[in-house]
DNA sequence: TTGAAAGCGCTACCAG
DNA sequence: CTGGTAGCGCTTTCAA
C-alpha cells in the first residue's frame, strides 16, 4: 500500500495478467469493456503511474525532444521555446533544454544525447553542425533533427525559417520609401549565413534603388548592444553620416538609438533606425522600435510539427519559410532635409 | 558493425564479462589497469554509447531535473534558467522544461512527472502547489523539490529567493532620499506573496519616513505593461499626482515611463520611476531604468545546488536569501519643486 | 479477448 | 579484481 504500485500489483489484485493491464492502460490493444473499467479504476485507486524508464527501455523511445539554442540567455528564443514546448506537450513529448553556447563540443554532446536515447529528436537553433567539416552530413541527415531559425550551410536537414534576405530588403525599402538615401547597416557576426543574408538584403535594396553602397556604411557588428553603440559612433563621425541605420537585430538597434540620443540626435527626426526580430518589449521602447517581426511562436510550433513528422519516418520534410512582417513604429520617419 | 553496440558486444569481443565492462565504463568499481584501457579503447572503437533508458531503469534515476516556470515567455526567467542549466550540466543532469502557465492542472502534471521517474527532482518557480488546499504538504515536502524566486505559503519546502520586502523598502528609501514625498506604487497581482511583500516594503519605507500612504497611491497592477500604463494615467490625474512611482516589476516601469512621456512629462525631471527585476536590456532603456537587480543566474545555480543536496537526501536545506542590489540609473532624480 | 513468457540493456549483488 | 546472474518494470509477440 505504501510502495509504488507496479503493473504486476494491479494485475494480481484483479486476477488478470500484466499484459492485459498494460494494454488497458496504454489504450492500445483491444481489451473487453468490463475488464477495461476495472483496470482503470484499480489504477486510479492505487494511484498507479507507469515507470517511464521501463517503458522507454522497452519501447525504445524516450518521448522527449531536445531543443538546442546558441544562448539560452537570449530573449530572442523565448517565444520559439514557448511554441516548441506547446506543440511538444500536445503530442505528449517533453522538452529537454540544450544550451550550446556556440561551443562545437557542446553541440556534439547534444547529438550524442540523441544517440543515447535521451531524446527521440532534436530541434537545432545553432548555426553549426558538429563534425560537419568531415562531410558527415549523410550520417546526420539520418538523425531526426530539424533546424529552426538558422541555416546550416551544405546541409539538407529539414528546416523552418524566414526569408532573411527578403525581410531585410523590405525593411530597407521602407527607409528608401521615406526618402532616405544614406542608409547604413550594422551587420551581425559575418560570415554567418543569417547575418550575410540580412546584409545582402540591405545591399540589394540599395542597389535596386540605384543608391550607392559605400563600404563605410557597412559596419560589422556581433548582435551586441555595446558594439553597436561604438559602431554607431563611427557612423556618426563619417563626413557624410547616414540618415538611417538598419541593424541586423533589435538589441543593436537599441544600442544605436541610445548612442544617437547620447549625441543629441533625434530619432527619427535626425536619424531613422530599423531593427530585426521584434524582441520582447521592443514596442515599449521610446520611441517604439520599427523592426522586422518574425512569427517566433509559430516557428517553434512548426519546427516541432516537422520534427514529429521526421520521427515518424515521413518523407524528408520540405523546408518551410514563414512570413515576416515589418512593424513600422516610431523610430523611422521621413529623411531629414540634408541641406 | 552497423548495429548499435551494447555492453555485451564489447564484453564478448574482449573476452571479459559485461559486469566488468560496466564497471570500467561507469568509472565506479575497481577494474585493473590493463583491462580498463582495453575496455575503454574497445568502447571508443565501437563508438559505444550506453543506453540511458536501460541505465535509468536499473539505477532508478533519470539524471534529469524538471524546471517549472509560470510563463516560459517571460524574459525574467532567462538568467535563472541559464544558471540552473549550467549547474545541472556540471553535475551531469539534464534539464526538462516545464511551463505551468499558472494552471494548477499543469503543475500537478509536473509533480506526476517526478513520480513517474521522468525527473529526479524539480525546481519550482511558480507560486502555488497543487492540492495544497488539502494540506498535502507533508507528502510534497517528501519530494525532491526546491522552490526558487517564489514563496509558497504554508509550505516548508527548501527555497532560494531574495528579500522582496527589504529590496522594495530600500528602493523607496532611495526615492525618499532624493526628496520625494509623494511616492506611488503599482503593485503586482495581489494577494500573491511576492507582490504583497514588495507592496509592504513600499509601505514600510513611507511609514518610517513619516510620509502618508494615501490609498490612491497604491494602484493594483498585474506585472503587465499595458495595465501599468493605464494605472499611471490614473495616478497622473490625481489632484496631487505623485512625483515618483515605484513599480513591482520592470515591465510595468517601462509602461509607466512610456505613459509619462506620452503625457509630456519628463523622466526623471517631473517624475522618477523605479522598477524591480532588472530584466534584459533594462539598462538600455532611455533613460536607463533605475531598478532592483536580483542575482538571477546565481539564484538558478543555488537552486540547482540545493536540489542536488535534497536529492542526495541531505538534511532539509535551510532557506537561502540572496542579496539584491539597487541599480541607480537614469529614471530617478531629485524631487521637483512642487510649488 | 486474454495469458505466458521473453526480453529491452544495463547494473549490482554475491561468489570466487 | 572479475564473472555469473538476477532482475529494474514494462511491452509485445505468440498461443490459446
Amino acid at each position: 500500500m505504501n510502495e509504488r504500485p507496479k503493473i504486476k500489483d494491479i494485475a494480481l489484485r484483479l486476477g488478470v495478467s500484466p499484459a492485459t493491464v498494460s494494454r488497458a492502460l496504454s489504450g492500445t490493444g483491444l481489451v473487453a469493456e468490463p475488464t477495461l473499467s476495472r483496470i482503470r479504476e484499480a489504477a486510479r485507486a492505487l494511484n498507479y503511474r507507469p515507470n517511464v524508464s521501463a517503458r522507454n527501455l522497452r519501447t525504445r523511445r524516450s518521448m522527449s525532444v531536445l531543443m538546442v539554442v546558441r544562448d539560452i540567455g537570449n530573449p530572442f528564443y523565448l517565444e520559439v521555446m514557448k511554441g516548441v514546448e506547446q506543440a511538444a506537450r500536445e503530442a505528449g513529448y517533453s522538452v529537454l533544454m540544450g544550451n550550446s553556447e556556440n561551443d562545437p563540443d557542446r553541440e556534439a554532446e547534444y547529438f550524442d544525447m540523441l544517440r543515447d536515447g535521451h531524446a527521440d529528436g532534436m530541434i537545432l537553433m545553432t548555426g553549426k553542425l558538429p563534425g560537419q567539416a568531415e562531410g558527415d552530413d549523410t550520417g546526420l541527415a539520418a538523425l531526426p533533427v530539424v533546424v529552426a531559425l538558422e541555416t546550416i550551410e551544405g546541409s539538407d536537414l529539414p528546416h523552418v525559417q524566414i526569408d532573411n534576405f527578403a525581410a531585410a530588403r523590405d525593411a530597407v525599402r521602407h527607409l528608401i520609401g521615406l526618402g532616405h538615401t544614406r542608409i547604413a547597416h550594422i551587420t551581425g557576426p559575418l560570415p554567418e549565413v543569417m547575418s550575410t543574408l540580412r546584409r545582402d538584403g540591405w545591399r540589394a535594396a540599395l542597389a535596386e534603388a540605384g543608391l550607392p553602397v559605400p563600404p563605410q556604411y557597412e559596419q560589422r557588428g556581433d548582435y551586441l548592444l555595446r558594439t553597436a553603440q561604438v559602431l554607431c559612433g563611427s557612423l556618426c563621425e563619417l563626413p557624410q553620416p547616414p540618415t538611417a541605420i538598419f541593424c541586423a537585430n533589435d538589441e543593436m538597434a537599441y544600442g544605436v538609438v541610445h548612442e544617437l540620443r547620447r549625441r543629441g540626435l533625434d530619432v527619427p527626426g535626425h536619424v531613422s533606425v530599423v531593427g530585426f526580430d521584434d524582441i520582447y518589449l521592443s514596442e515599449a521602447m521610446f520611441p517604439p522600435l520599427t523592426t522586422v517581426s518574425q512569427p517566433r511562436a509559430e516557428i517553434g510550433r512548426a519546427a516541432m510539427s516537422m520534427l514529429l513528422g521526421v520521427m515518424d519516418g515521413d518523407t524528408p520534410a520540405a523546408p518551410l519559410v514563414m512570413p515576416t512582417e515589418l512593424k513600422i513604429r516610431g523610430t523611422t520617419g521621413p529623411a531629414p532635409n540634408l541641406h
